[in-house]
DNA sequence: CTGCCTCGTGACAACGTTGTCAGGAACCAT
DNA sequence: ATGGTTCCTGACAACGTTGTCACGAGGCAG
């Protein structure tokens, strides 16, 4: 800056005026500076701007996800990054794996960087530990997991209606036998997902059997074996909810291995990219992630523009689509 | 900053020194101003810091993908996040969508943000902007297309290749009639599929029908729609190849409905999950894309470590991953 | 011609840090 | 006791900007 003020004659504080295109600068100087600006590559320095500038805006939020490349998470980053887009803001990205201690060295970098904002998908139990950060004035918003131990904004899916309407749906087909794979149940979406399995049992006066009900599975492959298990006992169940897609290809995986696909009905939650290509189409429990990245972003502008009202939480509703795959009634 | 050192009786240079946990201060000082920190949640900015340390890095890189929800961009993004967090470095990422605008104006926020280095998956033709940008210092490596009107790092798929193993496989097939889909095709990556598909019907000696060949297709219901209107024909394709993912989507729908998914040959590029659990198995050419994300973040940070050789440009063969769909003969 | 106002410009301080250097206290060897 | 180390600490300037204020030139009304 000093250089391009002493190659256009004038001094530092007009090379600002210029630079931040304010009023009360003759057009011949703003030419100058101008020039001298593309001459030298001058590029202000947004840190040492935003330093001075009092309360001024990084223009930066941060967005800590399960994984950015699960599609789900992708998803919401994609329409978050939309919403952020309008409101001159970029994103800072980072997946943490499930990672607790990853995610609170992410959240300490965040906010010593400065950001607007920060974007939660946690992989904590309690974020305890967040009450101190957020002092410092940051706004954050949860998804897809609620905050614990700490108040703020989230947005997350009726993990339990969802459940619900992939149980009763095998249910209504006359399914009595239904397995169930779930992730770790420590993590809220799919703890809330085991219960609706159960309660939609209990409502329909159903018993389900524990041995059907797999829970911590983490890959596809580990679903694979699961379900080869299952279909190899006695009394085999006669269809399968998968609690989370990636569950879902291992379950598909496993029909096939054995000519099942046809046979055993099979409901997952988490839409996917061609899950209507599968033959038969993969009946699901859909989350509306666009809507759910930009309810996120919504929320959290609303934050950064001050809003001060008590926390928010909103859930969406997830619904049933149905492909076929769901619809396979029991052996007669 | 100035509150900690008074609450803890000593110099803002101590605090200093305690937060950057620089040897020489005295245990009791060390704890007093601890507890000073933690009472008043002092957080350093990190913007403050980086402006004082001469040359300092600000730990943060740019990358600017084609859409962060496409699996092949999300997937480069991973693998570079993973890198990136071992050198200690946040990633900020955008998506173009094909925005040429939109590539000039990040970039150059990106610059002003003072990122370590950027990488590119540029929208544009050409991009001679960036020759002044790269002035100032930040390295830039290009990802998936070349650079052009600017000399910069490069890891690229061999697209040519890809698709001639593709054509080349239906060829071998037997099939004479291959229909092809292709994205726009100044789009360098289609540009070159278009030149693969074309080159493998000349060293064959097959003539390939102009008729059958359909660019700039850019979403999965317009390739739908395509392959419904080629099937039309008099002499329809036996076999065909999708230039991208989501033409394949397309395709296969397409085949659906007409019942032709085991009689009409299908080959993509691009491999996607799920894609072996459809019927038949999808024949892909398969790029290794955490393969790409990792060689794109260790030429980055080594230009960021200062590394000045003339720019590199890694070229990464892709594979045919056979699955049931290319192999589908042509009828008798 | 005088006084006042407007316009364009620059000097200076400040944003929150840290590198440099200097100074005082405590210790050791002479 | 003297001089020399070593250890700990603080004063000050500087990083690259911008908000505040002041100043001079020119224009306009009285």
């Amino acid at each position: 800056m000093r250089d391009v003020a002493a190659l256009a004659g004038v001094s530092l504080k007009t090379v600002s005026r210029v630079v931040n295109e304010e009023a009360g600068v003759s057009p011949d100087v703003r030419e100058r500076v101008g020039a001298a600006v593309r001459r030298l590559d001058y590029r202000p320095n947004l840190a040492a701007s935003n330093l001075r500038r009092t309360g001024a805006r990084t223009g930066l939020i941060g967005a800590l996800v399960q994984d950015l490349s699960n599609s789900f998470s992708a998803g919401v980053l994609r329409s978050l990054e939309d919403i952020a887009r309008a409101h001159r803001t970029a994103v800072l990205a980072a997946s943490l794996d499930e990672g607790v201690d990853r995610e609170q060295a992410m959240v300490h970098d965040l906010v010593t960087r400065r950001v607007d904002g920060l974007v939660l998908m946690p992989a904590s139990q309690r974020q305890d530990y967040l009450v101190a950060e957020l002092r410092t004035g940051t706004p954050a918003v949860f998804v897809d997991r609620p905050p614990r131990g700490v108040d703020a904004d989230s947005v997350v899916v009726d993990n339990l209606l969802g459940a619900r309407l992939a149980t009763e749906h095998l249910l209504d087909h006359g399914h009595r036998r239904i397995a169930a794979l779930f992730h770790l149940p420590q993590i809220p979406t799919a703890h809330e997902r085991i219960a609706g399995f159960t309660s939609a049992h209990t409502d329909r006066g159903v018993r389900p059997d524990d041995r059907l009900v797999v829970e911590g599975i983490t890959s596809t492959d580990e679903a694979t074996e699961v379900v080869h298990r299952l279909l190899d006992l006695d009394d085999p169940p006669t269809a399968i909810f998968a609690g989370r897609n990636i569950l879902a290809s291992g379950a598909v995986r496993a029909l096939a291995e054995r000519g099942l696909r046809r046979s055993v009905a099979l409901v997952s939650f988490d839409d996917f990219p061609m899950a209507d290509l599968l033959d038969p189409g993969l009946t699901v429990v859909r989350q509306d992630v666009s809507r759910i990245g930009r309810t996120v972003a919504q929320m959290l502008f609303e934050r950064i523009g001050g809003e001060s009202s008590p926390p928010r939480h909103v859930v969406i509703e997830p619904t049933l689509v149905v492909r076929g795959s769901g619809e396979i009634p029991p052996p007669a």
